[in-house]
Parts: C-alpha cells; sequence; structure tokens
DNA sequence: CATGAATGAGTCTTCATTCAT
DNA sequence: GATGAATGAAGACTCATTCAT
C-alpha cells in the first residue's frame, strides 16, 4: 500500500513532488522567456528565479531547451481541449464563443503565450511541430464555417482563405499588446465585448448597411 | 573640400564607398537575423556573409546590436516615407492604396522586415523607439478615418480602437507566412487583390447585406 | 559480543550482508571501469549497475575513489596469495607453472586486471602504492633465478635486469589482447600451452640449438 | 608576391605562424596528457601551459578531443616513416635495428608515446584507428620473419603468433618505466644495448647452448 | 582601412558528494 | 541503512570585441 488512506492515489508522494517541481521551474522559465527571450534567458537565470541550484534543473528536464518545450506543451494543452471540444461552428454566437474562449486562454497565461510568440518567429521546429497544424486545424474550422453560409446564401462571396488569414491576424493583435506588457490583462468583460465587437466588424463590416 | 573637383558633391568618394560598404553589411545581415534570428547569428556569420574579416565590421558599425538597429533604420525609411506621403484617408480607395502600398514595404524587404518582427517581441528598447510612436500614428490615422466616417453617418457605432488594433492584426497576418516561408512573396496582382478583399471584408462585413 | 548465538561467528551477519553489499558494488564498479575507463564512469552509473540508489555507495565506500582502490586491493589478494606461496624458482616448470598462474589471475578477473591497466597509467599513488613493489619482488625473484643459474653456469651471461623487463612485458603483451576485448579468454588448457610456449622461446630462444 | 624573396616560399608566413602555434600546443597539451591523463587535463590546463587564453585554443583545434588526436597523429609519422622505409627483415642485425630505431620513436617523443599509452586502454576509436592496423602491420612483419627462419631450418617450430605477442610486450616493457619515470631515457648507447640483449634474448634464449 | 588571432567573460551541462526524509 | 533530490564547483566550448600588424 502506497498511501497510508486513500485507495486510489492518482500519483505517489513522490511523483506529486516532482511535478510540483516541475512546475515551478516552468512557471518562472516562462516568465523569464517572456520577458527576455529564449536566447537571453540563461540556466542561471531560471535556476534563481526558481531559488534553487542550476544543477537542480537538470534533475527535472534535459536542458534548457527542454524546459522551453515543456511550457509549449503546457500551452497547449488548453488550446487542444478547446479545440475538441469546441462544436462545430455554426451560429455566431459560436464563433463569439469562440473568440472569447481563445482570448481567454492566451490571456489568462501570458508569460506562456509570450515565450510561446517569442519563439515562433526563430525556431522552425516548434513552428512546424506545434503550430503549423493547430493553425490549420483552426483555419480549416474558419474556412468551412465561411464556405457554407456563402453556398447557404448568407455570406457574400469573399476569399474564405484571405478572410481567415485576416481573422487569425486580427485575433493576434488583440492579445499581442497585453503581452508585451503594452495593456493590461482584460477582465472577462472585456474579453466578451473585444469578442462581440471583433465577430460584429467581421460579420457586418463597418459601413451602416 | 574633400573632393577633389566636384563643387557640391553631396559626399566624397570615400563616404559613398563607406556608405556602400555598410549597405552589404545591412543586407547580408538582415538575412541572417531573418533566418536564424539575432541572438543565433554570429559576428562571425555576418563577416563571411559580408565576405569581410570580422574586425572590419567594426570599422562600420559599433557593434552586433548596431548593425540591427541600422537594419531596422533602413526598414523604416521607406515606412516613414510612405507615412508622410500618404494623403488624410478618406475614400475607400485611399484605404486600399495605403494597404497595398504598405504590403509593398514590407514584402520587398523580406529580410528586413522579418528580423523586425523577431526582435520586436525580445527587445523592448526597439519596440519603444522604432514601433510604438508608428504604430500609434497608424492607428490613429486610422482611428481618424473611421471615427470622421462614424461622425459622418457613413459607419456604424463601433469602438474605433478595437477595430484599428483588428486591422493592423490583420494586415500583419497578411505578410506573416511570407516572412516564415511558409508562402511565396505576392506579386504586385496577388497584392492588389488582397488590399482589395481585406478592405472589402473590412468595410462591409462577411455577411450578405 | 555481536551475534546472538554462535561463540565464533566470524563476522555477525550484520557485517557479512556489508561485505556482502561491497563486493557487489565492486563487481559491478570494475565491469564498468574496465569497459569505459574510470573517469568516464559515473557513481550514477555504478550505483545503476548495482541496483541501488546513488546515495547508498557512500554507505559502504567513501566515493568512488575509494571503490576503485577496493578494486585494486580485490586484484591484490590473488597476486600476494601468489607470491606468498610460490615455491622459489629453481626448475624450468616451477617457471611455467607460476606464468600459467599469472595468466590464471589475470585473466580469470578480466574487468579488474582491465581496470587496474587502465589507471596505472594515470594514478601515480595507485602506481606506487600498489604496484612498484610488487613489481620489484616479481622482477628481484626472476632476477635472482636467473643470476643463479648464470652462475651455476646453465645461463648464458645476459644482463638479468633487461631480460626480467622483458619478461614482464611479454606476459603482459600475453594478456592485453584479452583485456581490451580483442581476444577470448584462453580456456586452462591455452594458458598451459601460452605459459610452455613462452617459457620455452625464454629458455631456448627461436634459434635452432 | 607573397613573399619577398624565396620563389618556392612552401607556406606563407601566416601558415607557418599558425603551424608553429599548433605545433606548441601540441606539444604542452601532450605533456599535460601524459602527466594526467586526457580525462583529468582540463583545456584551462592547456591554454595555461601554452600560455594563452582559453579560447584561443579553438582558434586552432576543434576542441579537446581534436588536440587528442593531434597528438597521436604527430606520433604516428616517425613510426608510419619507419614502417614504410624498413627493409624487410631478414638478418639478425635488421631486427636489431628496427629494435633501436622503435625505442628511439617512442623514447624519444615520451610524452607523446605517453599520452597514447594512456588512452588505448580507455578509448577504443583511438585503439581501432590509430593502433590496430599498424600492431598488425608489425605482428605480420614479424611472423613473417620467423616463418620464413622457420622454413629455412634456421628457427625451431614455435607458434609465431604467441612468439610476436611476446616480443611486442617485451618491447613496451622496455620503454614503459622510461614512459612513466621511473628511468631516465635511455642514450643511443643505452637503446642499443637494450635491441642487441632483446634480440641476444629472443633469439638465442636464456639457456646455454 | 583590412585583417584575423587573441581574449575572457559567459553558457550550458555534468557529476561526486551531502543530507533530510 | 536506503533513498534520491539538491548542491555547486568545475568543465568544454562560444563569441562579441579588441588590437597589433
Amino acid at each position: 500500500m502506497n498511501s497510508k488512506k486513500g485507495d486510489h492515489p492518482r500519483q505517489s508522494r513522490r511523483e506529486r513532488r516532482i511535478e510540483r517541481r516541475r512546475r515551478e521551474i516552468v512557471t518562472v522559465a516562462a516568465q523569464l522567456f517572456a520577458a527576455k527571450g529564449y536566447a537571453y534567458t540563461t540556466t542561471k537565470d531560471i535556476a534563481e528565479a526558481a531559488d534553487m541550484a542550476e544543477g537542480t534543473l537538470y534533475n527535472y528536464f534535459e536542458g534548457k531547451r527542454d524546459i522551453m518545450l515543456a511550457i509549449l506543451n503546457e500551452m497547449c494543452v488548453p488550446i487542444d481541449a478547446l479545440l475538441q471540444n469546441a462544436r462545430p461552428l455554426s451560429t455566431r454566437n459560436d464563433f463569439v464563443s469562440v473568440v472569447e474562449d481563445g482570448l481567454e486562454i492566451f490571456v489568462s497565461q501570458v508569460d506562456f503565450t509570450s515565450a510561446l510568440f517569442t519563439e515562433i518567429w526563430v525556431d522552425d521546429t516548434i513552428l512546424n511541430d506545434l503550430i503549423i497544424d493547430r493553425l490549420q486545424y483552426i483555419g480549416q474550422a474558419i474556412q468551412g464555417f465561411i464556405t457554407k453560409r456563402i453556398e447557404a446564401g448568407n455570406f457574400r462571396l469573399i476569399d474564405p482563405g484571405i478572410v481567415t488569414t485576416f481573422i487569425l491576424g486580427g485575433f493576434v493583435a488583440l492579445i499581442a499588446p497585453v503581452l508585451r506588457g503594452k495593456q493590461p490583462v482584460p477582465t472577462p468583460e472585456e474579453r466578451r465585448r473585444l469578442a462581440q465587437t471583433a465577430v460584429d466588424l467581421l460579420f457586418d463590416g463597418l459601413r451602416i448597411r
């Protein structure tokens, strides 16, 4: 019997401790990577921020890069959850919800998101392994939605590819200032308003109809 | 008098040569920074690519960072020109033109743009010194345009700040795949279509009116 | 009295367990040292091979170096036994026997011998503390044998020192390929043949008499 | 014109300087490797001994291991020369000469030889790449010599393989004490005597004929 | 001006040893 | 006694910058 009481301890105390420690490291590393970028963050920085010896890092991660990958995976979990659970986009409200949830994910983990964005521009491996697929998945969902609506006669005839790209960019732009600390993290209400305004713009455009 | 003959040589031959050399360095450095990121590009890389000795770089630039700054300034020249010369946005076509011109600038200097984008996420100084002001200038132009149109009763009542952010993000998204080599550099015709589609979306939205 | 019952237990059960554990460690360590060399074998390697925690090693040895010394001592026990028990060399057969026994000792403990040879070249302390004396003892035995035979008119007048050195080297060369895994461990029959051939060569030389 | 005077300067001044520097490094490194072993010699040690900054080493060698390989190659040059130029062994005097020359090579470069011997026991790559082939070459030369003599009726019927191994070991044993600093470097006269005694022993054995 | 060797602070990583549990 | 996480000193190697030629 591993644990004194519980019958089904998911993890032994040891495993929990290890997990906790990894989390600590990942958390502070994300902050540092977000603030200074991966290349400019030293393992010494991370160790000091995590208040441990440099060598201790290597009991939990294979190396600096491994910490980065852990951050990115951490980041991917809620994203994948969103992608899995998302009902197929069919109504305007679906769209607003998804945008809102997306904002929530990225913005509630500013450091992780920021670290992610920083490296995407530099590291092809990361881009290919982690981003491209998900981006295509999202892109196809949006394109599917638009295409179907066009066929149904609800949407105008407009290149769905370009629109999708534009939408994704707009979405990122909404969170970029937050990531770079130029704007405070939006409250849930503000996120809702952002999502609604964005979708509003997208559906009806600027011009008075 | 520096030059032997001409009365008003803007620059002596020597100065021209220096200028040419600086350009060479900046050009190859931009390629390297774009490809591998600033941090992962060594001065040796640059020197080799520019076919000169490492030490020679220091006759033209104060150091590695100074080369980066030169790249960014290089980048800013056409942007500032665009911003200066742009007629105040008043018609829909103005908008299309500006977007088109913007695409042209960024896309025709993929390396410079790419190098720029890479560092913005990491380097606060660069962000503040070079980007923020221009972004605000552009943002205000767009916001002004929207606000005026709203007042004129042409545009719906919609938060101009959010719209502006969204627009800028969409714009960046159009060039991002090119920067990362995931899409080929668009031809002038494609740029025009991109610009038109984007503005079209922006003005009239997706829905059939 | 340590043990509960027996009157003359050489060692208590505890002591025997400790001794057994030390043996285990020494055995696996010798394998590793032989295979990779002392410097390239980590305490983690040893601990894993001995199927115990790294820290446990330190309950039985003062440190990594201490394990090495234990190996060497282990190695010395049968050697010293051989040296003690060996009748003074007097006949040709004595010589063959000693060579044969020597081969047996070194070759039956390939890992220990190998570990020993590896470090002798590097570590002066080991060389001085463990090897020099024994080597001199052996050398003197051989020299004594030769000198006596020369005086007796059986052997030619030939520098006994050089001969001794040459003999020892020849002996080592016979086992070296085995130590380095370039030849299989010789069977007792092969060892006998090796010993006989070597002594034969030594006594009568190559030339037809 | 590269050089002021000479028409056929084998190497430019720069190349000569580089070669000189490499030599310096190799020389001090060999001393250190010989004294402490490869693993226990740090690049810092080498740099200090060569009186230069650590980084400078890397202008001349790819890394620590590369320095080791340079030492070994340095070592191989005279050996290969000896092997190439050696007349086929046919007389007893040929044998003495080769042994003498071999002693000269190894003993005149104590540090290099010592560094070599140290690593052979540990590093399979080195052993395979540099030693095995040459050893086999030498072994075959000796075996060939013996076999031919046996066929000619000059030598007794004795396993040439074992004899060869024994000879090589004897040879190494003659230089081992010098390598480990236990004996002074032998003078040419001493080398000659060593060689003669060894070959004498080998041909005629100890026993009075 | 051009060169490129020299520099040495700084990086990531390893590992023998300790010690709280 | 057993464990294995924590430690931190030390190691190999990198690279922006300097400077003598």
